[in-house]
DNA sequence: ACGATTCTCCAAAACGTTTTGGGAGTCAAG
DNA sequence: CTTGACTCCCAAAACGTTTTGGAGAATCGT
């Protein structure tokens, strides 16, 4: 309720005291500190944010960009990594906010309008591209930011992404070590680098076990688009007898068509997030995740580490992918 | 990158002019404001936040707190929620940063923060409880703010809320036309008011049919509280035959031990939320959901007119609930 | 031609904090 | 008595904007 002025008058003492006082210095008499903390905490007083913030130059906020493009927001547990991810910048007195694209604009705009405003310290950028806009004006601006995700920005930055290749490589590996041969790929917008390096993981392990990677569709990461997908491939002269599917979302959209063509539910399927719905898809969909333990702290550290200067080189986390067994991948290969 | 005085500067003007210019008043002419404008626009010119939100005494920031209580995140489709709202605040130049409770500090203590710190214009709370502290906390510092779910504070306050005891009152009257006698209630933690008042819903209308109300369990609105308190409802010696229940996550729990136990197939149910999984569940899950339609509009909507200075009784908004029609709630009474 | 009005512009204050660069006073050593 | 070190405190500047209260010049009405 009340300001610093007002405290130090009531107290005798100058605003430079005051402030000292409840900042711990050493150069104010033990005395005085109590005295000054006990009718700060009397009075009430916090600090008024704007005025600290403009004095020492810093937002004391971090933005995080929120996309809106596909008609689905963002990655799985999105929520809960925001929250995380809040809870620990709130702990070095950071706040996060959402920064949400309104239509018309792009995300470049909006880091623009946050960056240069001088609104943030530091950014947190989701669903990043293979070639990122954004990426590259935070580069040029010099602002700290981590990514949820790669890109192929020559010049590295921090990020935190799961290994889509390998996760990817493995699952197709596992379909051909149960036998099946005609191993299809449902893929991601090529623009984006979880989808493209997903898409690159399977076609390298067909490949390696000296198949033809000619069973792939690409979509929108929806429902809608991994159903067309799905329909699309089930159509080809010689069908897939597996489906490895770059979001879960995709392979919900999958399993629908897979229901509605004959002989669908003899395809083995596997996604990958895994979504809290998967338990109860019919089948129960097997997935894949990436592991680690609470993302958003993750995200919070590289983000708060990023802001203290540390080099960019330091601040990448790549985290193996776990596979979730649940049942859509058990179906033996159909005989030709 | 520039800042007032540099751009006033360079182009041989005073800062007031230059600022006025920028914002467009009319004491500056239209040849110096175009001039100004376009000195602006090719130094990339932005205000800077901190310091016009010191001078203008507005933070230009909102606050929602995101609950972390009952281990799992506040409503279904927040997320969407949240992203909707800072859409629309940004559209009227306010922020959403959201502000999660760390572990051993409560609700309480973050609004106090964030308001006395002048953190904030405005919060958004949800998951209210009947008697909510912190209601009574920014009523008695003025703040404006808006809940997602009403209270029973005697000052009225601006919300958005479902009828939910509309809803759960015509769920259980459908039971009863349907022929259920024993039609029982998994209930959320009373304190919170969405789910006293859910109760208080299926209490009325089994009142109103002349049957007792006394197959009711409480537990936490969480799946494994949905799991035990059917258990301990399908263990009673004269078993319901219909089942509503408080959120649809408790409502999978339920259709677990459903799964657990002899005859709980029989056993029709429904949940409320709508999540999105529930089209997934065996059987699919019926539900009732909110009607109306961007929901974190209407919310950003109600924290402007709150800034605006309406009064409470013309930001309330009780939206009522519709029936969604899936398989779970189809479940002839069991002849006794 | 002269006061009144209108047009443009500006100096300075204010928002509330943090930080710089001392300034008194005290005390011990020289 | 002087010097230096130390302790405790403070005045003033600075952060970058918005807003107040005019000032000077041009224009208008009479």
């Amino acid at each position: 309720m009340a300001n610093l002025k007002q405290l130090a008058q009531s107290l005798g003492l100058s605003i430079t005291t005051v402030s000292r006082a409840l900042d711990g210095y050493a150069d104010v008499s033990a005395a005085t500190r109590e005295r000054v903390r006990d009718a700060a905490e009397k009075a009430g007083y916090r600090p008024n944010a704007s005025a600290r913030r403009l004095r020492r130059q810093r937002a004391e906020l971090v933005a995080v960009t929120l996309p809106s493009d596909p008609g689905h927001i963002g990655p799985p547990h999105f929520l809960d990594m925001l929250s995380g991810c809040a809870e620990h910048l709130a702990a070095a007195g950071l706040n996060l906010v959402i920064a949400p694209v309104p239509r018309g604009e792009s995300e470049l705009e909006i880091c623009r309008r946050f960056v240069d405003g001088r609104r943030v310290d530091a950014m947190l950028l989701v669903r990043t591209k293979r070639k990122d806009e954004r990426v590259e004006f935070l580069q040029s601006r010099g602002i700290p930011f981590v990514t949820n995700g790669r890109t192929e920005s020559p010049v590295p930055h921090p990020y935190i992404d799961g290994d889509g290749f390998a996760g990817f490589h493995a699952a197709t590996l596992r379909f051909h070590a149960d036998g099946h041969q005609r191993i299809g790929h449902i893929a991601g917008p090529q623009e984006y680098y979880f989808a493209h390096v997903r898409r690159m993981g399977w076609q390298a392990a067909m490949q390696k076990v000296g198949l033809q990677a000619s069973l792939c569709c690409e979509g929108p990461p929806t429902e809608q688009g991994g159903y067309l997908a799905a329909l699309k491939l089930l159509s080809q002269p010689s069908r897939p007898t597996a489906l490895i599917c770059a979001t879960d979302e995709m392979a919900i959209g999958a399993l629908r068509a897979l229901r509605e063509v004959e002989g669908g539910s003899q395809i083995a399927i596997i996604g990958h997030d895994d979504l809290s719905m998967d338990a109860f898809t019919s089948p129960p969909l097997s997935t894949m995740r990436m592991t680690g333990g609470n993302l958003g702290a993750s995200f919070a550290s590289l983000l708060l580490r990023a802001i203290a200067g540390e080099p960019a080189e330091d601040l990448q986390e790549l985290h193996p992918i776990e596979f979730v067994d649940r049942d859509s991948h058990r179906r033996p290969p159909i005989a030709a």
